[in-house]
Order: C-alpha cells, then structure tokens, then sequence
DNA sequence: CCGATGGTTCGGCCGGCGACGAACCATCGC
DNA sequence: GCGATGGTTCGTCGCCGGCCGAACCATCGG
C-alpha cells in the first residue's frame, strides 16, 4: 500500500516553483531549450539543469539533441493532463496567466538551420513533401520513397551527388520557431542549393534569414508544398 | 504571471510523503478522523494536525466534526482525480515499489476510485457496456443512449436518484494499474452501490480494495461485461 | 585554430519545512 | 465534578534540497 511515496516523488518534483514554471511553459506543447526554460524560470543555468535532470529522470520531460542545443518537451499526454488536472485544482486559489515568445518574423519565416532549411516554409515543404509521399516517416526516421526518387529526378535535385556524403540522406530536425520537424540530412541541404541555385532565394549577410524573391517563394511551394 | 508558484503550491503540498500518504489513504473515498490518518502517515498527531490544516488551507480535503471527533475526507472528485492522474504518471517513473506486496494483485483486480470501481473488473465494465451500445464516447465525453437507460432499468440500477445530484451522470476515469478508462459519475458510483446491495461484494477493511464473491464476480460480468 | 555560446558537473552556502516534546483546549463516559 | 482520549498550538532542532559561482565539455561560426 506504499504508493503514497512515489507520488509524493512525482508531486514534489512538481511542486518546486521553478520546475513548476518549467512544465506550465512546456504546456505550449513546444520543444523549449534548456536557456529558455531557465530564462522562464528565472534561475540559473546550472539551476536549470538539475531540474531537468530531474524531470527527465523521472520520465516527465523528454529532451530531443539538436547540434548544441537541447530541446525538452513534456515526455507525454498523460503528463499534460496531470498539469492541466492540477491547474485546475490550483485554480481556486490562483491566477491565470500566458506565455507568448515574439521573434523576429524574418527568422521565422525561413532561415538556415545549419546547412538545410528551416522556418515555417521549411516546415511546409517537409509536410508537403510528406503529404504527396514522397518521404516516408517511421517514428523517428523519415526516409526517401521509391516515388520520392523519381519525384527528385523530376525536379532536377542532384541525389548522386547527396548519397555520396557519409551523413544519412534524411533525417528530422525540430524548429525552434514552430516546434515541428522540417526536413535535414543531406537531401535537405540539396534542397537549400536547389533554392539558392535557381535564384529563388539567397542569404542575407550576417544573419541566419533566407530571403525568398516573391517569384521563388511561388516556386518552391508550388513544386514541394502544394 | 505567477501560475507556476499556483501549481507549484498545491503540487507541493502533495508532494510530503507523509500528507500523500494522507491523501492516498483518503482515496477509499471514506472519511478518517485525524488520529487514523496519523496512523497511516506514520508521523505523531501533531505534525498531521499541521498536515491537515494545510491540505483544509488549500481545499485539498475538507472536514466533517462529529463529537470529540473530525473526519476528514478529500474535497470533491477533482481532487481524486488528481490523484488518479499522479498515480498514473507515478506508476511507470518511480521505482517498483512493494510489487511484492499480497494485496497488489487484489488491487489491480478491483478497487474503489473513490466512490466508483476501478481495476480489471472496472475496465472491463467500462469495456462492455461501451462495446453493446449502452454507453457511447465521443471524445473526451462519454453518455448514456437510450438504449443504455433500458438496459440500466432493467437491471435495477436507480438512474433517477443518480441523476438527481448536481455532478455529471457519466465520466470517464483513466485506470493507474490498467491505463485505460472506467466509467465514473454518479453512474459509476450507482454501479459499485449495486455490487455491494446485492452481495456481490464487500469493502476489505482498511484498503481500498474490492472483494468480489466468485458468484459475485459472475454476475457482474455476465450482466455488464459479457 | 580561436572565441562565443549552449549546457552540465562540482562544491558549498543557506533557508524552509517537517519532525517531535510539551502544554493546552474540547468532548466523552461516569 | 473527575480522568481519559481526540485534536491543536507553540517552540525548537536538524536536515534536505534549491541556489549560485566556478570550472568544464560540446558545438558552432569564422
């Protein structure tokens, strides 16, 4: 009958003010970095950190690695339902309130994410390119159809030239912007030249921002994000 | 701005091993008068004297004085449910506890969700009645058909005095030990009030286990879960 | 290769909270 | 009225855990 403790563990957990701003600001349903999530908090990074040990110890955070950045997430449904039930029992003593996160609507729109593209065009294409089956999604992988070959050839991306690197052809990666998954790997990166190299859009100097002509943006949904 | 302290606040407050164990202990659904519920915290009564008028502070749990006297008992069906919830994410984070223990299995057999019967025999319950149309989901939602108010009819189960009261007719519950849904509501609850009028089972003392007769366990399913 | 930035680990400080002893109020049975 | 039992209040003590500074590793951009 000693269930008692280990809710207690869960609970406690919870019931640090800063954990507990941690989890409100992942209830967005957003993937939030550790420095965000310490900047919501209102505490150290090293603070930080030993939460998320925690919380992902205890299997109620998830955390996704992308290049230096780590994206935590709630590990769950059933997490998110444990915070709203607790909001709501919370609520007879307590405020509301709202998290928004403005950001540069450039940044937003389409940037590099590292060498592929990302923002919400970049997701667009990848849930388009989803939609006509040209990539196949399997939990975490996300591979090229038999279809997606030919779609490739059609559309004159080089994918000799993209297989021949070490690196997988496709992979996810998370936005920060939107929070969902675009595509990278190296058939991502082709994807990007393939932008640049037709003049639909081009780098903006020291910043992150790809700037689409209006003509380009046309273009690149038209062909990928129907 | 501060919903994360609110959160955190009654989080918190569960989060004392000694007052989840309180809390665990009142999820029988059945009042207890302060020096039980130090019994089963194992602290002196003191320090659940403190406990308690932080839990009443907070409206976790609520008190009844009779004489010499207090029963204390939780606050309504959120807060259980909150319980139910924690339970659930508890479960699969926190070491095993106490598998060992003889009543675990009984416990996942049949026991009381505070007023209703969760556990295998509950879910199935649940099971059956959706699967031959007495109850229809719809998302979160869950309600009686017509067809279903027949069926309860038939079976004697007093649907007026359980739509009597204020609180819904039909809800869905989210099982620990199963992780799937029970029926709740005063429906649930008009349910176990008819297993126990009609002997087919009884409360095991101190527990919130369930003890179906064999001949007991038969009826039910045969009626409910076929 | 170098600086900048994201993120974690380590060690030590310090406040808050839970624990109990003791004393105090309330109610019961007589 | 009496003792006995249920329950709370008060004061004190000790420890757990959150917090930060500093140092360290990893990754990116150039």
């Amino acid at each position: 009958m000693k269930d008692g403790p280990s809710i207690a563990r869960v609970a406690s957990l919870i019931g640090d003010p800063g954990r507990a701003e941690i989890l409100t600001a992942l209830m967005g349903g957003q993937a939030l970095t550790a420095t965000e999530l310490a900047h919501v908090a209102d505490v150290t990074k090293q603070t930080t950190s030993g939460h998320l040990a925690k919380l992902l110890d205890t299997r109620l955070v998830a955390v996704e690695r992308q290049g230096r950045h780590r994206y935590y997430r709630l590990a769950d449904r059933d997490v998110a339902q444990l915070l709203e039930s607790l909001m709501g029992v919370a609520q007879r003593a307590g405020a509301v309130r709202l998290a928004t996160s403005p950001r540069e609507p450039a940044l937003r729109k389409a940037r590099v994410c590292y060498d592929h593209l990302a923002g919400d065009l970049g997701v667009m294409v990848y849930d388009g390119m989803v939609g006509r089956g040209v990539l196949s999604v399997e939990g975490n992988a996300v591979e090229l159809t038999r279809k997606g070959e030919r779609f490739c050839r059609e559309h004159g991306i080089d994918l000799e030239a993209a297989s021949a690197s070490r690196r997988p052809l496709c992979r996810m990666c998370l936005d920060w912007s939107v929070r969902r998954h675009h595509l990278a790997g190296s058939l991502g990166a082709a994807l990007l030249a393939h932008c640049f190299g037709h003049g639909w859009a081009k780098r903006v100097k020291g910043s992150r921002v790809v700037a689409f002509t209006a003509a380009g943006e046309r273009a690149l949904v038209e062909r990928f994000a129907p």
